[in-house]
Parts: C-alpha cells; sequence; structure tokens
RNA sequence: GCCGAAGUGGCGGAAUUGGCAGACGCGCGGGAUUCAAAAUCCCGUCCUGGCAACAGGGUGUGGGUUCGAUUCCCACCUUCGGCACCA
C-alpha cells in the first residue's frame, strides 16, 4: 500500500484506502466450517427504493458490524453478510409510473444502495451478497413453494410431512374421510372394534380420482381457496392485510380496497399457530416484540357449542370463549358470508335479507371500518334452540361477527358483551343477567369474572369453576366440546403482479393443479413489453394478472400427462424472498440445493452459545415485528420439519433498533420552514430573514417536512467514522431519538484529536510516544475503559462505550509520556467503531497488516480499582461535606472520622444523632434530629 | 377502546438497578493563541439568591413506602408505537 504520511486527519484518503485494502484482501471472507466458535450476525436486508439509503438504515446495520468486529477480535467465525430484498410492488409501481422495467430500475437501485453502503466500511462478507430478484435465488423460493406445495400436516407428528405419506395412509385406511371431506383417523382397535365404520366415513379407493385429487389438495399446505380477500382494482391486485391502511386503502397509492370473494393460493400457516406461539419463549427477543407476536396470534380458549335449529335436525355451531354465559344468550347472529344464512332464511325475510346482504357485499374497508361504531343486521326468521334452557331464541345475521374467527356464528349474551349489547339495545333483543359482579358494580354490560346468577343449576359457581363444570356437561350430553380458537390466518400468497416470483404450477384440465418438477425450476419470469396490470376503478373488475397477456408463455404441457396446460398466471408477494435469506447467505451459489446440509448446520445448529440454534444476532427495525418475523418462523419451522433446517427456529437473538427521526420547523402559519431558514442560537428558534419564531418538533423524516438527511453528505463532509459514531453516541440503540446534524463536529473533533494525539505534525508518530511502562493511573484508566467498552458492547449499549473513551482521549491527553501500548489498546477498542482511523493509527503504530484479528484487549479488574474514593456525607438525606479515604476503609473508621469532621459537627450541634448508614465507597448518611 | 414503550438542563442523553442527579457530547459565556479570522487549547455552564463560602429548590403531576426514590407502589396527565367488532 502507497504511503501517504499525512500529518493531518483527512477521512477521504484514509478511508477510501482501508476500504480498498479490506476488499483487496478479502478480510472479512468468512470460512464455512472453520475450526473456531462461529456467530452470524444479521441485519434486515434492505429493500433498495428508489430515494436510496436514509440515515435510519446504518444505525442498525452499524450496531451489527460493531458486533461483528468486535466478535472476530474475540475469536469467533463471524458470518456477516448483505442483500437485497427487491421484488414487490414499489419498485414495480415506480417502473409502471416512468415507463422503465422493473429489473432495470431495481437493477440500478441496488446499484446505488450498494454504492452507498460499501462508503460505512461495514465488514460484510460481500462475496455472499445477494437479491431475491437472481434467478439463481428465486428458484429456490419456488422450490420451497413447491415443498409447501407437497406436503401435508400431519397431526400425530405434530410435523409437516411430504404429501406421499399422507396418500400412503389413506390408502392403509389409517385414515377415512367423513361426508364433509374431513380426514377421520380409523383408530381400529378401539371404535371400528365396538361401532363398525364410523357413520358416513368412506375410504380412499372408494373416492373418485377427481375426488382423492381434491381431498388430497385441501390437505396441502400450499392450497388455492375461494376467501374474502383485499381486491384494489386500482392497482390491480389483491392485497394483504397488512398493505391496506387503516382508512380501509392501499397502502401503495391509496386507492380504495375492496372485500371480495376470490380463488387464491394460500400458505397454511395456521398449522404452525400453536408452535410458533409456545417457540416464543425460548427466543431472546425483545419483550414486546414477542408480545406481539403472542398477541398476533391470537390463541383463547372456550368451547364450541351446538344449537340446535328449530324445526330441522341440524345444529348450528358456536365458538365462546365464555360458555359460562350460556344462559344469558338470547339471541344469534350469522357473519353476512355464513353458508347457512342462504338456507335459513325464512320466506318473509328474504327481501331485508337479501337487501342487506347487497349492501354488505358492496361496502369497502373504508365505508365498513367508519360505520364500525353503528351496529347494523336483520331478522332472518329463523330460531334456534339454546341447548342449556331448551328457549327459541332469534337468529340474525349481522356484520359484526366475522367469518374468518371461529365458525363465523356466534351465540350473543347482550348482559355481558360490549358489542352484543349494543346490538340488543338497537334492536330491542331481551337481556339477561348470568354473572353476578362484584358489590357496587352494574350487571349490564359487565364483562368480567363473578359468580353465576340465573343458570340453573350452575348457581353460585365461579366464572372460572363454571367454564370447567359447563364444558364437562356439554361433552357428556353431545351439545359441545373444549375447543382453541387462533386469530392468526391462513397467509394469502398470490399476487396479480408481474413483479414476483412465479408460481411453478400449471393447471390441467386432466391431470388438475400440478407442480412444476424440480428440473424445470427455475420458471423464470418472462420478459415483457407491457407489464402493467389490469387497473380498474370498478370494484366488480376481475384480477387479470399481467403474466397472462403472454399467451404462448401462459400454454404449456402438463407434466404430467404432456397435454394441454395452462400457467398458473399469479405470483408471490413481496414478503416470499425475504422468509428465508439467512439461510441462502450461508451457501448462497449452490445451484443443487438451497443449502448444502453440512454448511447449514455448521452456521446453524444448537450448540453451548446458542440453545436454540439459527442466527446468533438479528438486528432490524420494529416495523417487521409481526409480519415479516412470523412468515420466516412459519418457513424456517417447514424446512425444520422436512429436515433442512437443523434449528426449530430462525434467529435466536434480535434487536431492535429504534427510529432515528428529525427536527422540523414550523413558522406561526404552520408552513415548514427548512434547516437552511433557520436560526437556533437563540430560544425559540427564529427564521433567520423574519425573524419569527418557530415550532421545533421531532418527526419522520420526509420530503413536505424539509427534514431529510441524506446519510452521502454526512459523509463527504465529516466521514464515514464520525457518521458510524455519531448515530451510536446519540443515545440508546433501540430509542427513536432525533438527528441533529450540528452535533456531527463533536464527534470528528474527538477523531482529530485522537489522530493528533498519536500522529505529529510531520506525520510522523508524536514524540512524546514511548515504550516507557505507564504509570499506575494511566494504566487503571485503561484497564477501566476496556471494561466498560467491552461490557457495553455485549449489551449494544455503544452510547455510553464511546462516551467512556472520550474521558479516556480527555484524560490521557494531558499524560506527559504517551505509552505505545497503552494507544495500541486503545486503537483496538475503537477499531469496530471507527475502522478506518483505527486501522491507520495501528498502521502507524507499526503494525504492517490490518487489526481485524488483533485479539480484544483485556482487563484486569484488580487494575480497575481506585486507591482512595471520595465520599459524600449526607445529614439526613443532604450532602454537607465530603471526605476522601483509602478504597474498602471499614465502616467504623468511616463512622468515627464523619462525625469528628468540623462542619458536620457544627450541623449537628442541637441535634441527637439516631443512625449513621455507611455505603461502602459511596457515601455516609447521618441520621439525626 | 385495548396492549406496549417512554417523560431528566437551552438540546441529544448518563446514573453501578434503592445510595452524591445531570457523566459524555452539542450549544452558550469568558479567556489564551492570532495582525485578523478559522482551527486549537484552558475555565465556567440545572434553577433561584449571594462577590463568595453557602443556602433553598429540582428528574411529567399528585400521593405513598424508605435513613435515603430518576429508580419501588398507587392514581392521573402527555407523547410515541402496535392492535382494533377476534365472540
Amino acid at each position: 500500500m502507497e504511503p501517504t504520511e499525512a500529518g493531518t486527519y483527512d477521512h477521504r484518503a484514509i478511508e477510501s484506502r482501508w476500504q480498498r485494502y479490506w476488499q483487496e484482501h478479502q478480510t472479512f471472507k468468512a470460512v464455512d466450517g472453520a475450526d473456531k466458535p462461529k456467530f452470524y450476525v444479521l441485519d434486515m436486508f434492505p429493500y433498495p427504493s428508489g430515494q436510496g439509503l436514509h440515515v435510519g438504515h446504518p444505525a442498525g446495520y452499524t450496531a451489527s458490524d460493531i458486533l461483528a468486529r468486535h466478535k472476530r477480535m474475540k475469536g469467533y467465525n463471524v458470518l456477516h453478510p448483505m442483500g437485497y430484498d427487491a421484488f414487490g410492488l414499489p419498485a414495480e409501481q415506480y417502473a409502471v409510473e416512468h415507463g422503465v422495467h422493473p429489473r432495470a430500475t431495481t437493477e440500478k437501485n441496488i446499484a446505488n444502495i450498494e454504492k452507498q453502503i460499501k462508503m460505512f466500511g461495514f465488514s460484510y462478507d460481500w462475496s455472499r451478497r445477494l437479491a431475491t430478484t437472481d434467478v439463481g435465488y428465486y428458484r429456490w423460493t419456488q422450490w420451497i413453494f413447491l415443498k409447501m406445495f407437497n406436503s401435508w400436516y400431519d397431526p400425530a407428528a405434530d410435523a409437516a410431512r411430504p404429501i406421499e405419506q399422507l396418500i400412503e395412509k389413506l390408502q392403509n385406511e389409517d385414515y377415512l374421510i367423513s361426508p364433509i371431506g374431513e380426514l377421520i383417523y380409523n383408530d381400529t382397535e378401539n371404535l371400528a372394534a365396538i361401532l363398525g365404520d364410523p357413520v358416513g366415513a368412506v375410504k380412499f379407493y372408494e373416492l373418485a380420482p377427481a375426488e382423492q385429487r381434491e381431498l388430497i389438495d385441501s390437505q396441502r399446505l400450499a392450497y388455492m381457496a375461494q376467501v374474502p380477500v383485499n381486491w384494489c382494482p386500482r392497482l390491480g391486485t389483491v392485497l394483504a392485510n397488512e398493505e391496506v391502511t387503516n382508512e380501509g386503502r392501499s397502502e401503495r397509492g391509496n386507492h380504495p380496497v375492496y372485500r371480495r370473494a376470490l380463488t387464491q393460493w394460500m400458505l397454511r400457516i395456521t398449522k404452525y399457530a400453536e408452535r410458533l406461539l409456545a417457540d416464543v419463549d425460548a427466543l431472546e427477543w425483545p419483550e414486546p416484540i414477542k408480545l406481539m407476536q403472542r398477541n398476533w396470534i391470537g390463541k383463547s380458549t372456550g368451547a364450541q357449542v351446538y344449537f340446535p335449529l328449530d324445526g330441522r335436525d341440524d345444529v348450528l355451531e358456536v365458538y365462546t370463549t365464555r360458555p359460562d354465559t350460556l344462559f344469558g344468550a338470547t339471541y344469534m347472529v350469522l357473519a353476512p358470508e355464513h353458508p347457512l344464512v342462504e338456507e335459513l332464511t325464512g320466506t318473509n325475510c328474504r327481501p331485508q335479507v337479501a337487501d342487506y346482504m347487497t349492501q354488505a357485499a358492496k361496502k369497502s374497508e373504508l365505508e365498513r371500518t367508519a360505520e364500525s361504531k353503528e351496529k347494523t343486521g336483520v331478522f332472518i326468521g329463523a330460531y334456534a334452540v339454546n341447548p342449556v334452557n331448551d328457549q327459541k331464541i332469534p337468529i340474525w345475521v349481522a356484520d359484526y361477527v366475522l367469518m374468518g374467527y371461529g365458525t363465523g356464528a356466534i351465540m350473543a349474551v347482550p348482559a355481558h358483551d360490549t358489542r352484543d349489547m349494543e346490538f340488543a339495545l338497537k334492536f330491542d333483543l331481551p337481556i339477561v343477567q348470568v354473572v353476578e359482579p362484584p358489590a357496587g358494580t352494574n350487571w349490564r354490560g359487565y364483562v368480567g369474572d363473578g359468580i353465576a346468577v340465573n343458570s340453573g343449576k350452575f348457581d353460585g359457581l365461579t366464572t372460572a369453576e363454571f367454564k370447567e363444570e359447563i364444558i364437562k356437561w356439554l361433552t357428556e350430553q353431545q351439545l359441545g366440546r373444549r375447543a382453541v380458537n387462533y386469530k392468526l390466518r391462513d397467509w394469502l400468497f398470490s399476487r396479480q403482479r408481474y413483479w414476483g416470483e412465479p408460481l411453478p404450477i400449471v393447471h390441467c384440465a386432466h391431470c388438475g393443479t400440478v407442480a412444476l418438477p424440480d428440473e424445470q425450476l427455475p420458471l423464470e419470469l418472462p420478459e415483457m413489453e407491457d407489464f402493467t396490470p389490469a387497473a380498474s376503478d370498478d370494484p366488480d373488475s376481475l384480477p387479470q394478472p399481467p403474466l397472462g397477456k403472454l399467451r404462448d408463455w401462459a400454454q404449456t404441457t402438463c407434466p404430467q400427462c404432456q397435454g394441454p396446460a395452462q400457467r398458473e398466471l399469479n405470483t408471490m408477494p413481496q414478503w416470499a424472498g425475504s422468509c428465508w435469506y439467512y439461510l441462502r447467505f450461508l451457501d448462497p451459489h449452490n445451484d443443487r440445493a438451497c443449502v448444502d446440509p453440512q454448511i447449514e448446520r455448521y452456521w446453524m445448529a444448537p450448540d453451548s452459545d446458542n440453545p436454540v440454534g439459527g442466527v446468533d444476532f438479528y438486528i432490524g427495525g420494529a416495523e417487521h415485528a409481526v409480519l415479516h418475523l412470523l412468515y420466516a418462523r412459519f418457513w424456517h419451522k417447514l424446512l425444520y420439519d422436512l429436515g433442512y433446517a437443523s434449528s426449530p427456529e430462525p434467529f435466536r437473538r434480535l434487536f431492535n433498533q429504534g427510529m432515528i427521526r428529525s427536527f422540523a420547523y414550523r413558522d406561526p402559519r404552520g408552513m415548514t420552514v427548512g434547516y437552511d431558514q433557520v436560526d437556533k442560537s437563540g430560544q425559540p428558534p427564529r427564521h433567520k430573514q423574519t425573524g419569527e419564531p418557530l415550532v421545533e418538533t421531532v418527526e419522520k423524516m420526509s420530503k413536505s417536512l424539509k427534514n431529510v438527511v441524506n446519510p452521502n453528505e454526512v459523509i463527504e463532509q465529516y466521514g464515514a467514522d464520525t457518521f458510524r459514531m455519531y448515530e451510536m453516541f446519540m443515545g440508546p440503540l433501540e430509542a427513536s431519538k432525533p438527528w441533529n446534524t450540528n452535533d456531527v463536529p463533536g464527534i470528528q473533533r474527538f477523531l482529530q484529536r485522537l489522530w493528533r494525539l498519536i500522529v505529529a505534525e510531520d506525520g510522523c508518530l508524536h514524540p512524546a510516544i514511548g515504550d516507557a511502562e505507564p504509570d499506575a493511573a494511566s494504566l487503571r484508566l485503561l484497564h477501566k475503559t476496556i471494561k466498560k467498552v467491552t461490557a457495553d458492547i455485549e449489551t449494544l449499549s455503544l452510547n455510553t462505550a464511546i462516551s467512556q473513551m472520550m474521558i479516556f482521549l480527555n484524560e490521557y491527553s494531558k499524560a506527559a509520556a504517551r505509552s505505545r501500548w497503552v494507544l495500541e489498546s486503545y486503537v483496538l477498542l475503537l477499531s469496530p467503531f471507527a475502522p478506518h482511523i483505527a486501522e491507520e493509527l495501528w498502521r502507524r503504530l507499526g503494525h504492517e497488516t490490518t487489526l481485524a484479528y488483533e485479539p480484544w484487549p483485556v482487563f484486569d479488574e484488580e487494575l480497575t480499582r481506585d486507591p482512595e474514593v471520595e465520599l459524600a456525607v449526607q445529614i439526613n438525606g443532604k450532602v454537607r461535606d465530603r471526605i476522601v479515604v483509602p478504597a474498602d476503609s471499614d465502616e467504623e473508621s468511616i463512622r468515627r472520622t464523619v462525625l469528628a469532621l468540623a462542619k458536620i459537627q457544627e450541623q449537628l450541634a442541637q441535634k441527637t444523632v439516631r443512625q449513621v448508614i455507611v455505603i461502602p465507597n459511596r457515601l455516609v448518611n447521618i441520621v439525626a434530629n
């Protein structure tokens, strides 16, 4: 490397030079299977938007980089990769609006964002870089999708298994098929011997081939179903719930969204609900995030109860968490989509019901939520019988009951359920008390626990006891059973868009839905001129995936029968690619497997450091608290079940960095004012031209608020090391905090002072530096600093690690002689934070290679101790004096010394000493009155 | 509405988890250096009173526990994040 022996700190020269060095020497290449403990530090990979990087991204990347560099110096084999989550709506929408191909914009955006990321000097192993849009990557995303398609959830194994095993079991008659197409476990030893075959059940061979196929398809983990979806005609696609705003509009573009029943691809994540819930406990994630995952899964326990239908043989099935309130059920409600509505509606009521249904169906999400406060519904002219008291109760249809939860029908207990009470009051339905609340509380609308009343023989039971008793009773009477429900729904997995992974499926008139065989993967996304979706303003328009325009491509042959077949035209949603990228980083160039099993085990298998297994440290924003993390956990568990992953969970430890926001200024008229117009010298800040006082707030960065900070500009002016350290110094990593460019020079000054401590003006090593032994005070300062910085990195308290390094520099600058060895240790401590300047100083201190693998400095607890300590002397909790005593002095001698102090005697003149409390090495408190 | 996180100087924030509130940085005031400026270095900087030593007050608000509370308990206020008719 050519020497640039400048005397001044030139961040541009130093940073570009060391970035080149690291690249040329492949300094950060991770070796698979190396004989060292492994450590996998992962960043949530970015979406390469046209906006490029903002100052929020590097906060997490810097923290993970500090951890990665620290762990390398601690002797770990560190895997620290980076890639791009590049499929999805934003890129495509941008492409549509600008008339460019999404591949072109995506490639441009990736190149741009990568250039930006590389300016920070992160220690990524760039040889593992990937993008979800690479054919070599999404070939395996398609492969995993087919694994789901070709699997079922085996309740006996409580795991996913190949679908062939189900077929085998059906052929062996381990399972029979109920009249409604459900699997029944054929327990030959018990049931059949006594009862014969279960009533109405059929055997697999008794089904016609088409029926057999239908049954198998209904068990696949990836399946097609007609479901109510969020249909956005303007975008021409269906959207996931999370892509729809609270106002019932599309997050992208703010277009209206409608509920429509459409046939779509679904992933059966609900089969994993219990495991996804249970396994959260063992993860080292922030508690609030774990709570959000639990709430999203939304497990509840209660009972399934059968209400006989008046005048019919069948029953209406409801789910309730409060079976103890059965005696208070005075009416029932069906969701508008409930299959029995049509059948049950009495002749007289048909017009009203039909009318209500049309209105409900027409409503957009917006209207449905906007009217959420006012309950609507109609009586359908039919009755059910309350099984506990044989009372005839009316059945209504109302959209406050959702088809997607429970059975889509409820028993209404207006006395003890807020929604039911609102409805009952509006439509004048009877309200019967069945729970006695604690004294002083009105029973009307009381939803808490209490004592049972008006409940026949169950009167007097507590809510908890009642629940147990009634479930027992219902089970005995065959009127119900214990039941568990989850809020979690199956994952809507198809999009009518171009820029996504094509689903590797063909539809054959003869063979049905057929998976492409492995050797036909990848199914490449075909090139097309006009990839725009069929956008429309008509809510009744139907989805028309852009791929359908490619007639020649869509027409294909069936891999099974070689007959003519139609390709699946939908693509996968944006979340798909991010579900397994952390596995691909382990073995990114493998074209025979998604990841080599041996390599996968080396990095992911549980060990003594990481008993759960998976990525050791995952850092990213809390905005992915639920969806990405839940979806990825689901895919991972599937791969685990099928033997492709060796840990039950993908991410053992998770850390959420806080959002970086910035100050925004508004004048008295509420207009936003750009930073260049703000005079911050006084309070309040004023407008430079008009002198008007401005209101300062902290908000998300946005163009309209004129408070966007561009990281490139900051790096250009102050350097990457300064940028990195500033972001870590701002405050706790997990806290949301405001960027303040005015604070940045303070960090740069710190680095410059360090530079001048080591490098003289002529560029040589500073003459004060020598090889003499450091004095005791310097040694103590160094050991304290090693201790603090090491501990703080482990807990990612990086702000306080940096202040300790500042304290060191402030103190050590005063020392007359500078020890080369002390400075070297210090530079090593600094290196994870500010790697470029650290490498440069390391070299100038006489080393020829990178410091990235130098052993991390160790401290001696003994050497961190101060020989003397200052104690505060308090009287009744107020500091009145201070004394300096040898460290660890005994309490008795401290007590004597303190009571003899002149100031203290004076203060105690009129008082009696009641108690003297000595806190070793901290303070003394004299209690007196 | 429900759940979660957080309120400390002019600003960002620290405080060994019950032990000297305000570390560290920014800003501000004063000084040194300079022909001058930038840069750099030194001193000061929670508020009130005082030249000062010092005294009083102070961690969103009100109460409580304790020798002692930013830290623990109760009630309330505010901000941010998530969920939202989930039976």
